[in-house]
RNA sequence: GGGCACGUAGAUCAGCGGAAGAUCGCUGCUUUCGCAAAGCAGAGGUCGGGGGUUCAAAUCCCCCCGUGUCCA
């Protein structure tokens, strides 16, 4: 980066100069003589035990002296995004405040919310867990507080300078910070493919605040200006908050009495990594993370069983939920939704608590299980074993240690090991964006006007082509709606062509004819969306809505919607929960979605600020994900659920008809998947339904409310049936074995053998072991039992002498009708040719008996 | 999204190419005033589903489904 970028005019007035670290080598910028720069571990902290500011400050007040101070300085305050970052489909979590407008703002497609802005956002990094608690300064969640400004070409609102002078405002006129204890070092930022300068901001050792100036593209080895330039400044609230309070840990600044009092019991570190955990998890399950085994679940799985083990290891540590309880009413002083659900929040945790136990208890019987049978082999067990058991069983290695009478050495590095069995996995597939396939008009085309969002009920209109190539059409004005939120697209027709696609991209609706048709341009079309289709489809759509009120109303608030399918047949929404719906919570939702279904609530679609809408209906709204935009779209059925959301929508309940839930299924740890039909497809569902229960009423020969009775009964009586033919056939098998004993040969005085030698019958190869089992129950027994059909033969030898191996026999016998097989010393069996071939085989079984029977005496 | 482990009797699991087992629970009998316990006897299995290999598959291979777990 050029050293131009950080000659700050700025800088210049206020007296600074740029200076060398004679540590790190970096320049920087000072007022004073620094020949460092104020950063660990060039500068040691200097504030501990005294506080770098003016005061003390809660984090609440360093929070608010922040956004307040940039309030006074022409900012408008914002409030917090969800930490998951259900606007985009690259991160989990929000992990920077700049994430929050990310693409769409810094891509400059949309507006900011304000310009410019002040935030202090809650992030979540997971990637340095292993330093909480060992640094004193680390934090899975913490607040990033920021000032944003997105400059356009011939709107800027600040830049470099402004930006510089703000922070160094804050922190010594609004903070009282020392002006010549401050140094801005040099740096570059890159991300995402922009990059720019940037200023590290130092302060008695500690890196206080970045400042990123987001100003250029890469573009191969060059570097392009970006046409919206972007401030990007980010202050640690915890760590300003510390350095207001020069407590020797940031931990004890931050979670105070909490911290103090695990102090009491634990580790200072492990009352740190719980204090930590606590609060990040009760955000995480308050924005509708549910703990789970994938994605942003497992996250939150991984800081609770984090937090269970440490507490499994000390003694008289207080319970779980108990300090996330004290957690979250700390969290609430600020952020009220927090504590709003405690209840909720405390079910979800329980759940997952349950869960962690099983899985322990699983884990240490299978431990007592793998020794016992080790020890028999003379083995003991080893690293290698507790590597496997974490990865496959969740068994943390230092419980397997407390059941293993002979434990092998947990290493170090015994993670590393974990990780490096999974060295060879496979990273995720690269996300395909939607509506690639469509052709690009020329790029002045005016943008399509929509008018769905106006009208659901308008299905006829007249318009004018702007563009059309091959297929497809794109039109000024239209009221088709396009494939989006979960909601298939419209079909109909322009003029007499049908339409059988609609989609959308950038500004434009793209209609897909069946057949390829030439408009003019400005051609004037007469429009027709399929009614019927339509129909379906607003109902559907409404019907998600209701239902996912309903969801969230029996089931609890951690439900959020997970992804949403509206077509023609059916309809689906798959909905955050930690266990299977109940047949009872089932009714339950049902009944009460039909209740505002038929209470015909007034559904209202309308647009407004996304600031206002926030405010009222705070971030639940966002149930379907992202929404970009300054102005939201706000479908809300009336007193019972609000969303944003663009899809076509009835304007009263009753027009959804009836809701009929088909299936409920887990289609992952922690989604459960609801699959229902509303509107005429209920209807048609509840009739064929209705059919096939007469029907089958009707082949039994009850009402209809006795056909689960008569099942019941029929299924009983034919499992008297299987088992009475089970009996009869052991019955035949019985009788069979005594005719053939009864002339059975006994070979004799050598060896003490009886032989019995069946005839060919028509036997399977079950019912020939069975028949051989009775023969050779007594000991010094041989069987030989050939059996034939379809047109194959088949021979069974059985042994109960030592003398005579079944196997060996049937050896012998193999030749003579072209069998194959074989088996062990006490049951053979071969199959062959039939008939004489199958005879003459029988005969040298008898011989070859004879033979190991003389041998065996002799 | 990927890796690994696991699906066998009501429960917990063993068996890992040649004749489906153990423990607990269940039923009946013996014993007891009754219960528990003990002894004896018995019932209970499409060995998750579907393909394949083999004379022969719970067992080996492939594909699904389900569960658990670790990691992105």
């Amino acid at each position: 980066m050029d050293p131009s970028e950080y000659d700050l005019k700025f800088f210049h007035q206020e007296g600074f100069h740029r200076r060398t670290c004679s540590s790190c080598g970096a320049a920087f910028w000072a007022l004073g003589e620094l020949d460092r720069c104020q950063e660990d571990p060039c500068t040691p902290y200097s504030f501990i035990g005294a506080s770098g500011f003016r005061r003390a400050l809660s984090t609440s007040e360093m929070r608010e002296t922040f956004l307040s101070f940039f309030e006074k300085n022409g900012h408008t305050r914002i409030r917090r995004y969800p930490i998951v970052a259900r606007w985009r489909n690259d991160v989990f979590f929000t992990q920077a405040s700049i994430y929050d407008f990310q693409p769409w703002v810094t891509s400059g497609q949309i507006p900011p919310p304000a310009n410019p802005l002040a935030i202090s956002q809650p992030c979540l990094r997971l990637n340095d867990l292993q330093e909480i608690g060992r640094s004193s300064r680390y934090f899975s969640l913490f607040e990033m507080m920021a000032h944003h400004a997105f400059n356009r070409p011939g709107h800027e609102v600040y830049f470099k300078d402004r930006t510089t002078e703000l922070c160094h405002g804050l922190f010594t006129r609004e903070l009282g910070a020392d002006p010549r204890k401050i140094s801005y070092k040099e740096e570059e930022w890159e991300g995402g493919g922009n990059l720019g300068p940037s200023l590290s901001v130092g302060f008695q050792g500690l890196e206080v605040a970045t400042l990123v100036f987001m100003e250029y593209v890469r573009d191969g080895d060059r570097l392009k200006p970006m046409p919206l330039t972007v401030v990007d400044t980010g202050y640690g609230l915890e760590r300003s908050t510390w350095l207001s309070q020069g407590t020797s840990t940031a931990y004890e600044a931050v979670f105070g009495e909490l911290y103090d009092e695990l102090r009491t019991v634990l580790l200072p570190h492990e009352a740190a990594i719980l204090a930590d955990h606590a609060r990040a998890i009760n955000f995480l399950v308050t924005d509708g993370v549910v703990p789970s085994n994938a994605k942003e679940g497992y996250y939150a799985r991984l800081l609770i069983r984090r937090m269970l083990r440490i507490l499994a290891r000390a003694q008289g540590s207080p319970d779980f939920l108990q300090i996330i309880d004290r957690s979250g009413r700390e969290i609430a002083r600020d952020y009220p939704e927090v504590g709003a659900h405690r209840d909720d929040l405390r079910r979800v945790l329980e759940a997952e608590v349950e869960r962690y136990e099983e899985s322990i208890r699983r884990g240490r019987l299978q431990v007592r299980r793998l020794e016992e049978r080790l020890e028999k082999d003379g083995r003991t067990v080893g690293l290698g074993d507790l590597v496997e058991w974490y990865d496959s069983l969740g068994l943390p290695p230092d419980v397997a240690v407390e059941e293993l009478r002979v434990p092998p050495v947990v290493p170090d590095d015994f993670y590393a090991l974990v990780a490096a069995r999974h060295a060879g996995d496979q990273p995720e597939k690269e996300y395909s964006e939607t509506g690639t396939g469509l052709p690009e008009p020329p790029a002045d085309t005016p943008a399509t006007e929509v008018l769905y969002y106006l009208d659901p009920y308008t299905l006829s209109f007249r318009s004018h082509v702007l563009w059309s190539h091959g297929d497809w059409v794109v039109l000024d004005r239209t009221y088709f709606y396009p494939t989006g939120g979960g909601q298939i697209t419209d079909t109909g027709r322009l003029g007499e062509v049908p339409v059988v696609e609609v989609a959308r991209r950038g500004p434009w609706v793209f209609h897909r004819l069946e057949r390829a048709q030439q408009f003019r341009p400005n051609e004037e079309v007469h429009a027709h969306i399929g009614a019927e289709r339509r129909r379906q489809l607003m109902a559907h759509h409404t019907a998600t809505h209701i239902l996912n009120g309903a969801l969230r109303s029996v089931l609890g608030p951690h439900v959020w919607q997970a992804g949403a399918y509206k077509g023609i047949d059916v309809a689906r929404i798959d909905i955050t929960h930690y266990r299977p719906l109940s047949p009872a919570e089932l009714r339950e939702v049902e009944r009460l979605a039909n209740r505002v279904v038929s209470e015909n609530r007034p559904v209202k679609s309308y647009f407004e600020s996304r600031t206002e809408a926030e405010r009222r209906f705070g971030f639940t709204l966002y149930q379907g994900g992202a929404v970009p935009g300054k102005e939201l779209r706000i479908v809300e059925v009336e007193g019972f659920d609000v969303e944003a959301c663009g899809g076509t929508h009835c304007t009263h309940t009753s027009e959804v008809g009836a809701i009929q839930v088909l299936d409920t299924d887990r289609i992952q740890d922690g989604i459960v998947r609801l699959t229902y039909v509303a509107g005429d497809r209920a209807v048609i569902v509840r009739e064929e339904r209705d059919a096939a229960l007469h029907e089958a009423a009707r082949q039994l020969g009850v009402a209809p409310e006795k056909v689960p009775s008569a099942v019941a009964r029929l299924l009983s009586e034919l499992e008297e049936i299987r088992r009475a033919g089970r009996q009869e056939e052991k019955r035949d098998l019985g009788k069979l074995a005594e005719e053939l004993e009864a002339d059975a040969e006994v070979t004799h005085p050598v060896g003490h053998v009886t032989l019995t030698v069946g005839r060919p019958l028509a036997l399977n190869r079950a019912q020939l072991q069975e028949l051989s089992r009775r023969l050779t129950r007594l000991p010094g027994r041989v069987a030989i039992l050939p059996a034939e059909s379809e047109g194959r033969g088949m021979l069974f030898v059985g042994s109960s002498s030592p003398e005579v191996r079944a196997d060996l026999v049937l050896e012998a016998m193999k030749p003579l009708f072209a069998g194959k097989g074989g088996g062990n010393p006490s049951a053979a069996t071969a199959q062959g040719e039939p008939g004489e071939p199958l005879q003459n085989a029988v005969a040298v079984g008898r011989q070859s008996v004879a033979h190991f029977a003389q041998n065996a005496s002799a």
